[in-house]
DNA sequence: TTCACACTGTTACAAAAATCACAGCGAATA
DNA sequence: TATTCGCTGTGATTTTTGTAACAGTGTGAA
């Protein structure tokens, strides 16, 4: 099978949870031009895209709901569930665990770390918070592969090179900084600061233009 | 000027804020490779970007550092600050505000709006939280085109619609659901359990091929 | 003063991504 | 049975995006 390019995978996963959304007994199909709808890709992107996972509708019913969700998450997801820690329990971190936790089948936060003693070794938000001291020893126990990092900009690049050299392989990095690895394990920067400049970037766009083509 | 394209926005913001971190004593100058290393991208990528804005650097020297972030600013930003929302001050509303605040010379967060009534009327983390009734009053008052929204996907439809109607050009979505409105409105979306889905996604793949292209 | 050097700016080229457009299909209709 | 219809799947095409290559440039060494 082709590479499948990184903005398709971005696209699949959103498709999925459009799908997801809706009530397949309210209505068991879906056209390419009615997801094109719900979520703004043209339809033959969407057509495109199914197809390069090996997915096929029919011409005439269109997309069998369950059917393509059930494609996307064996295309999207591992077979065994994937575990995640989070590093950090500020104020972003606990909100980040609070939204993500038990919104993936095949997603678990299994653990959380944070250097201060007041937050350690303890439950909070239904995960156990553990020492930094503790960070390898649980990654290898608890077979932990993704990491969530919302610390300081300050310790990020530390902590990604200790992650790394613990076997973490992604890192959805909210610090505002960038981190310097090896390419073997995936970064995702989302520094929100640099989204809303965007935002304000492209609102003063349409201000002055008065429209915009694209939507992401 | 010919259009630039949204990517290349991304990485300019992201250039300065490369730039910024920089000590401009220590280091007057940088060149394209150096600015290459430390974002990620290619030095060639690089001088196109900065060409596309019409700054020039010297063939000896590189880039000025200082003279090239008052470029990027100059593109980047409007003259006057702009104006900034967020609605509501949950613990994802609160982290941001306590993050984004007082970041950038021309991004201010001017306002922020809940319905509960236990947070509005009084200051939180430096800005007045408004109650969700008087938001149009205050858009217009304050002069407020870009909102963060940070309310719960089954409020955040119906929200756009009204801000959009309130004269909101920008929209930083941070929930879990597509918003569909007119195309004079910038909506970005930063979904985080897709964000996690795709770093887990990519994660696996390094396990299995060991290893990737692609920074982004 | 000449030359070598290491860079930039820019054009030419290549790759990737998105879009178009249409053949083919199964259902519905008559 | 024949015909129409609106959809999918997919090769062809266009557009967009990134890369390579190199002429031009100021500096400092000789
Ligand atoms: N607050 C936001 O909305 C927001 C947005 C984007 C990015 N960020 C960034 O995310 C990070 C966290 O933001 P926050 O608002 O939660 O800050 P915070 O100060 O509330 O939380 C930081 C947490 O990280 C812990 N910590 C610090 N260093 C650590 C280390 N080396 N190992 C383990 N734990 C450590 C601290 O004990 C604290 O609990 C910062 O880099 C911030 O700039 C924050
Ligand atoms: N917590 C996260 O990390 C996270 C991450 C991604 C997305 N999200 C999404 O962001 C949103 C907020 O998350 P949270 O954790 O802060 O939730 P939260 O419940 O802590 O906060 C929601 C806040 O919004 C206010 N609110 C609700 N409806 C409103 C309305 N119509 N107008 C004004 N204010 C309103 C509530 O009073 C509350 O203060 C949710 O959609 C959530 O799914 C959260």
């Amino acid at each position: 099978m082709k590479q499948i390019p990184e903005k398709a995978i971005e696209r699949l996963i959103l498709y999925r949870r459009i799908l997801m959304s809706l009530n397949p007994s309210d209505r068991p199909n879906i056209f390419s031009h009615e997801l094109a709808t719900l979520s703004g890709f043209s339809s033959a992107q969407i057509r495109r895209d199914l197809m390069a996972i090996g997915y096929s509708g029919s011409p005439v019913k269109g997309y069998s709901l369950n059917n393509l969700v059930e494609s996307l998450n064996e295309f999207i997801d591992s077979e065994e569930k994937q575990h995640v820690a989070i590093i950090g329990l500020g104020q972003l971190g606990r909100a980040i665990l609070n939204y993500c936790k038990n919104r993936r089948k095949k997603i678990e936060i299994v653990a959380s770390f944070d250097k201060d003693p007041q937050k350690t070794d303890q439950v909070i938000l239904g995960t156990h918070c553990y020492g930094i001291d503790k960070l390898e020893k649980i990654i290898k126990e608890k077979n932990i592969r993704v990491v969530i990092l919302a610390i300081p900009a300050e310790e990020a690049q530390e902590m990604a090179e200790r992650i790394m050299k613990a076997g973490i392989r992604g890192i959805l990095n909210y610090a505002p900084t960038n981190l310097y690895l090896d390419n073997d394990v995936f970064v995702e920067n989302r520094d929100m600061i640099l989204a809303v400049e965007k935002v304000a970037y492209f609102s003063r766009k349409i201000d002055k233009e008065g429209f915009v083509e694209s939507l992401s």
